[in-house]
DNA sequence: TTAGGGTTAG
């Protein structure tokens, strides 16, 4: 039979009823104990799948329960500290109304029982029948106390914990170092600062303000809530320092942007564990450092340490970022040769894995193969069908999700956004709302994403007024795309009013401004932010950054600033260039007059100059009436236009804009000996949070007929006027 | 009775 939480082996002593007696309870054999104990000990370490393999080659369940039973019939059925281990063995294994039972039968009880019965509920998340059995409890001291506010934070119900805090000091029960470290821990879990600092005149008067725990549990505070030098002096202060001591200075510097320190820390630290390992190599993982996060993982496996999941599913995480297929393959196997494919970080971060390396199939088949799945498994499938373009099966199967979070609901939105449909995303966030489901910084930066695709301006601003109702317009995620959402509908003000009150911003939040100032005509300012970005950030220019520079030189007039920033792509920022951006150049020169060092520029392009080039510097020689290159243009751009479907409609479009008449007329009159139709042009208009589109050649909207006669009408009263 | 580490969305 498996327990209501997790898979386990079933209760330890299936015993008859004995009757118990309370008088002669001698003490229980240091043998007996020591094999008790180390039951209880391989359950704990190995969880039950360890137990069970142990089982197999040693003795059967059976066997071991008839041994316990064999021991309690040795003492007069009936011993308080092997009851106590039994109840404690099955908790551990989960099975707790085995526990219960036994609990329940016990002719005397002590605080160890009643402990280990409290702990035990708590541990399962048995909320309500741990509270149930600690209020009846009479050994109501600090390690009880201590069980039941450890067991709310475990829980997650940290108001409840500091609750039974305060409760436990009216009742006058001082509390010892794992209380402080509980309290704290809610109070870090709370992200509450001030009511973390106010337990420490107690913890001072108490005298554990030199505990190794207590200092740990402050330090994660400080951390935790951006309090960087206060945990550095804790640190400090520190005489003692345990494993956890520095697992938790390793944050600290990560949390700082310095992973170099954070490696030297680890480098340097006077004891190293699994955690400790797992812990850096998740942090490089995190970071986007997945390099190192594999280089640290086979050098850990070079020294003989023994991996855990954590460490595997960090690795994973690398590859997969890496797409790393057959490494992936590789570290795949060892999990299954260990036996830890069951482990759901581990098997979704596999299936992750196989999705992101585009073996969808493959991820498909681990999915299945797994039997309790959580939501991450589900979450990791949905985003693997969308990132290849499965969009209709990650649908599919989000719909079956049992329970979904709210990743669950970001994934979906982001993989509507991600394919292009975004009137899905607006639909998708709207079944969230409904749902009853909270959107996030992560819903929030895609839905104004699909915005900012549609030039969506209405729909943004009312995003944003959500947005600031939940208190996190500037925040990294949210403020980029609010930036980038009013810079793309054309409200520049907006966007750089969001812009210039972010906190922090990394290069996808200047790409944005910088790009939003450029596209929208404000030269000047481009370069300015431009400018600035290089002297108060450590963010480097990428291509389209430089791309929205370049572009607003060749406005500006700034030819020669214009080709320093094109020769420093390459030789400073190692960035080559792409055809758009030797376009903006001979747009540049042709703009200013430099007509055959356009020409030149273009025949020294490292690859085929597309139309625009030519287009540009056909442009350039109508203003400065260079009829020679012009026409030498013009008999290439035909060329083009033959080679490419479409290539007619645009060179009809370069000659106009050129203000080529005769040239429009042939090319049209040329389109039309072919065969070939011009594509209908199409606007469309936002009314009321719908997108209205109108084609110029086919009256496709519904109420065009309407539309029609309310023009005449408006016609007819304006002549009337 | 406790503190440090892991997977999925942006």
């Amino acid at each position: 039979m498996r327990g209501p939480t997790r898979s386990h082996a079933g209760p330890i002593a299936r015993r008859e009823k004995m009757a118990p007696t309370k008088e002669a309870m001698p003490a229980l054999p240091i043998s007996v104990s020591v094999r008790l104990r180390s039951w209880r000990m391989m359950a704990r370490s190995g969880g039950m799948e360890k137990v069970e393999k142990k089982q197999e080659k040693r003795e059967s369940h059976a066997r071991k329960s008839d041994e316990v039973d064999q021991i309690l019939k040795e003492f007069n059925g009936f011993n308080l500290v092997a009851h106590n281990f039994l109840i404690s063995a099955n908790v551990d294994c989960g099975s707790l109304d085995e526990a219960r039972r036994l609990f329940d039968e016990m002719p005397e009880r002590n605080e160890v029982s009643w402990t280990a019965l409290i702990s035990g509920f708590m541990k399962y998340g048995r909320v309500k029948e741990s509270i149930w059995y600690f209020q009846r409890n009479p050994f109501q001291n600090v390690i009880s106390w201590t069980a039941v506010i450890s067991g709310f934070v475990q829980n997650g119900l940290n108001f409840e914990a500091i609750k039974h805090f305060q409760r436990m000091l009216e009742s006058g029960v001082m509390p010892n170092n794992i209380t402080f470290t509980s309290v704290i821990r809610a109070c870090t879990d709370l992200g509450d600062f001030g009511l973390g600092m106010s337990v420490l005149p107690l913890i001072v008067k108490v005298g554990f303000e030199d505990n190794v725990s207590v200092s740990n549990s402050l330090i994660t505070l400080n951390l935790r809530v951006g309090e960087i030098e206060l945990a550095r002096r804790i640190f400090n202060q520190m005489e003692k320092r345990d494993v956890i001591t520095w697992t938790a200075i390793l944050d600290m510097y990560v949390e700082m942007g310095d992973l170099g320190e954070a490696r030297r820390i680890f480098d340097e630290m006077p004891e190293r564990n699994e955690v400790s390992c797992s812990a850096m190599i998740a942090r490089y993982s995190q970071s986007g450092n997945a390099e190192e996060a594999l280089e640290l993982f086979c050098q850990i496996m070079q020294d003989g340490f023994k991996p855990n999941t954590s460490c595997f599913s960090s690795v994973i995480k690398a590859l997969s970022s890496l797409k790393g297929l057959q490494a992936g393959k590789i570290i795949h196997g060892h999990v299954v040769k260990l036996g830890i494919e069951r482990d759901l970080y581990v098997s979704s971060s596999l299936i992750d894995l196989y999705c992101k390396c585009g073996k969808t199939e493959d991820g498909r088949l681990l999915f299945d193969s797994i039997w309790e799945k959580n939501v991450v498994c589900w979450n990791s499938m949905v985003s693997g069908y969308s990132l290849n373009g499965l969009i209709e099966e990650a649908r599919e199967l989000f719909d079956q999700i049992p329970k979904k979070n709210n990743v669950s609901w970001n994934t979906m939105v982001a993989g509507y956004l991600e394919n292009e449909q975004f009137d899905k995303v607006f639909e998708v966030f709207n079944e969230m709302l409904l749902s009853g489901e909270t959107p996030n910084k992560s819903t929030f930066s895609s839905v104004l994403c699909a915005c900012a695709s549609l030039a969506s301006l209405e729909k943004g601003k009312n995003l944003h007024g959500k947005v600031i109702k939940l208190g996190i317009q500037y925040d990294i995620f949210v403020g980029t795309a609010l930036t980038d959402m009013y810079a793309k509908s054309g409200d520049i003000e907006s966007s750089k009013w969001i812009f210039n009150r972010m906190p922090k911003k990394n290069e996808i939040t200047w790409t944005a401004m910088i790009q939003g100032l450029a596209e929208n005509g404000f030269a000047e300012e481009t370069l300015t932010l431009f400018d600035e970005m290089r002297r108060t950030s450590s963010v480097a220019p990428n291509e389209l950054i430089l791309s929205a520079v370049l572009f607003a030189c060749s406005h500006c007039g700034l030819i020669d600033k214009g080709l320093w920033y094109f020769n420093s792509m390459e030789k400073v920022y190692g960035i080559s260039p792409n055809e758009r951006n030797y376009s903006c150049v001979v747009d540049m020169l042709s703009r200013s007059g430099r007509l055959s060092e356009a020409e030149e520029f273009i025949k020294s392009m490292p690859f085929q100059p597309d139309a625009s080039a030519w287009a540009a510097l056909l442009s350039g020689c109508n203003t400065y009436a260079d009829e020679r290159i012009a026409e030498r243009t013009a008999k290439t751009l035909c060329k083009l236009a033959e080679k490419k479907s479409g290539g007619y409609v645009l060179l009809s479009n370069i000659y106009a804009s050129a203000g080529r008449w005769i040239d429009v007329l042939n090319t049209r009159k040329l389109m039309k000996e072919k065969g070939l139709k011009k594509s209908s042009g199409c606007s469309w208009v936002e009314v009321r949070n719908q997108v209205h589109l109108f084609n110029s050649q086919d009256g496709t909207h519904s109420q065009s007929a309407e539309m029609y006669e309310i023009l005449e009408l408006l016609k007819s009263e304006m002549l009337a006027l």
